[in-house]
DNA sequence: CTGAAAGCGCTTACAG
DNA sequence: CTGAAAGCGCTTACAG
């Protein structure tokens, strides 16, 4: 034989990785019953099976991804697209979603957009690329119509993220806010709220859209002012460092330049906390001065006095129903698309209170 | 031809990939020269080689990052293991990593160990098993002889963020602690304190011996009491939701039993947050009552009042180095093992004070 | 500078 | 249930 790689020839000797060609002869059969050992195990007669898997364990065999990848055209890869791995809530949805796939044996390449919307092209851009098998997404902006358009031609399984994107087939693992905002608003009027305050991720996406939507419809029914309803785009979130506590200090300020006695914070705890930064920085007591509800659990609200009230989600379900959604749609791609919903809840703990007599008083004073 | 895929018959005709050969086709010349164009493009003509880009452009050629990998050997991915994706740490040097090596036509996979050590075996041999070109490794234990043996014969690049393994030829970003702890010190016994405390990870890493030493050493320079000295083991810090606050608590706890009247929480921040959490509900205020110092920048240190004063680094260096050694080794195999060493430094905030005058007077009373 | 050919390690339809 | 054979899409030494 030919040596096709004369320039190592140490290594093809010595430690060369065992093939099915080499359990085959070791085990005295063929290839083919190998190959199936591992593709197809059940064609294979049981004795000869354990036989060959022996041989297997003891060469310490490992099948070569890429040829098998070549055969079948699939990479067993999936592509996991998130604003920012860094931020708290999508840190822990795909570290389940990682640990879920890697159960099916599926990697997991993950990239980050850095909330642009050229970064989420270019990724989804690296990612078909690569051929990944699967992409489960969470976008920056809906309407962003290159990447709708690769997504539809992608051609294989897709999970958005909380996110609605008209004619794409694809499965979507959804949070229901409108209940929590609600409970969140009822709580605020039971307090003796009246002015309240909104601050939203923004309306390119659907959960910012679902905000506004269920703070208008519930803060109207019980009566209440929405004094403030602010969008904070993507950009403001996190194109640098600190961008997220400035987008938060000006939250502060038109909350309170707008006379809210209670503020909906429902953007990321970054900017969350630049809210608070704000608030404090201003000499103002939560919940003596002004109430605030924040948007998941995250150190910041779990542990600082005073522990803030969150309307919060199971991010674990979240990363679950996706890792569901990717292996049942490849395991059936002619299933209609599904979608999960996973619920939020109000969390009462110490950042909310009656408001202040006359907030514009305490501003003054 | 044979057919070989019958069952799919649609799509070889319609939506099937371009491959060398249609570009070869379409362009008028031989396979490998395409193939030239792509992996060599110096030994073609530059009209050629513009010809062709030319036509792949067209045909919206993509290279089979598989069947490259087959011939090449190399997959073009790496792998990032860190205890946990969604600690803020992690989380930044996983997104800063990625980028850089995406540069370099790189993608990453990441998984995480859950803090345990049978995660980072599992976690590794699955690294292996895809045959990934590189590995950046943040182990729990340093001293796990599976993983080193593993990682010894891995065979390809190795670099470990913050960990000593003799006897491995590995690359390494180290965090250099030492002076930072003793400008914290330093600054404690400026304040009036006597009496310190430190809170560090498990000594079975280096950031958890270099803690010790330099606390050690610079604490008895400075003539300062060294109170307590706590190691909180990893599977204290995120084995599961809620862990993290108890082991802070127990921190907080021993701090205030042994009168401490300052302490060093080098710990991940989700076990600062527990202190915090502790002091809080014995009604101990920061700074006044007790003086307390982070580790790493994060929205705990940034936000809430008060802002803590922090031990930090740059994590974007961090993820940077790494990003270099990779490429770097993987371009120079016989390279000798290089360390790049990023410095902590102290950043004063609002969480440190003189010390009240007595700690067990304030406790009591 | 270019082309023909071999081969990377698998999978699977086909024929026993 | 098993084996021989073809072929997935590349890369590269070799021979012009």
């Amino acid at each position: 034989m030919k040596k096709l790689f004369p320039e190592v020839p140490a290594k093809s000797a010595a430690k060369r990785e065992a093939t099915i060609v080499d359990v085959a002869e070791a085990a005295g059969v063929s290839k083919s019953t190998v190959s199936r050992v591992l593709s197809q195990p059940l064609k294979v007669s049981p004795n000869t099976r354990a036989q060959v898997l022996e041989v297997m364990d003891r060469l310490g065999y490992r099948v070569n991804v890429a040829a098998r990848s070549l055969r079948t055209a699939k990479t067993s890869l999936a592509g996991l697209l998130v604003p920012a791995i860094s931020n708290d809530v999508f840190g822990r949805i795909a570290e389940v979603l990682e640990e879920d796939l890697r159960q099916d044996g599926i990697g997991l390449l993950i990239m980050s957009s850095g909330w642009s919307a050229s970064g989420q092209r270019l990724a989804i851009e690296s990612f078909i690329a690569r051929r990944v098998d699967a992409l489960v997404v969470s976008l920056v902006d809906e309407h962003d119509s290159d990447v709708n358009s690769m997504l539809g031609s992608f051609g294989r399984p897709v999970v958005l993220l909380d996110r609605e994107i008209r004619g794409l087939r694809a499965d979507v693992v959804l949070t229901e806010q409108g209940n929590a905002i609600r409970a969140a608003l009822e709580h605020l009027a039971q307090l003796g709220h009246r002015s309240v305050g909104l601050a939203t991720i923004s309306t390119t996406v659907r959960p910012g859209r679902e905000a506004v939507s269920a703070f208008e419809a519930h803060a109207d029914a019980l009566g209440l002012q929405r004094v403030v309803e602010m969008v904070v785009p993507y950009e403001r979130v996190g194109a640098w460092a600190g961008v997220d506590t400035w987008a938060g200090w000006e939250v502060g300020q038109r909350m309170i330049d707008a006379g809210a006695t209670a503020i909906l914070s429902c953007v990321p705890n970054s900017v969350t906390g630049g809210v608070l930064d704000f608030l404090r920085s201003r000499g103002l007591n939560i919940p003596e001065d002004i109430s605030l509800i924040a948007f998941d659990e995250s150190e910041l609200a779990s542990v600082k006095p005073p522990r803030l009230t969150v309307i919060g989600r199971s991010l674990d379900d979240i990363g679950h129903s996706a890792s569901r959604m990717v292996v049942t749609r490849l395991a059936n791609p002619g299933l209609a698309p599904r979608a999960a919903t996973i619920k939020m809840r109000l969390h009462i703990q110490d950042s909310t209170a009656p408001p202040a007599l006359s907030l514009s008083t305490v501003a003054q004073r």
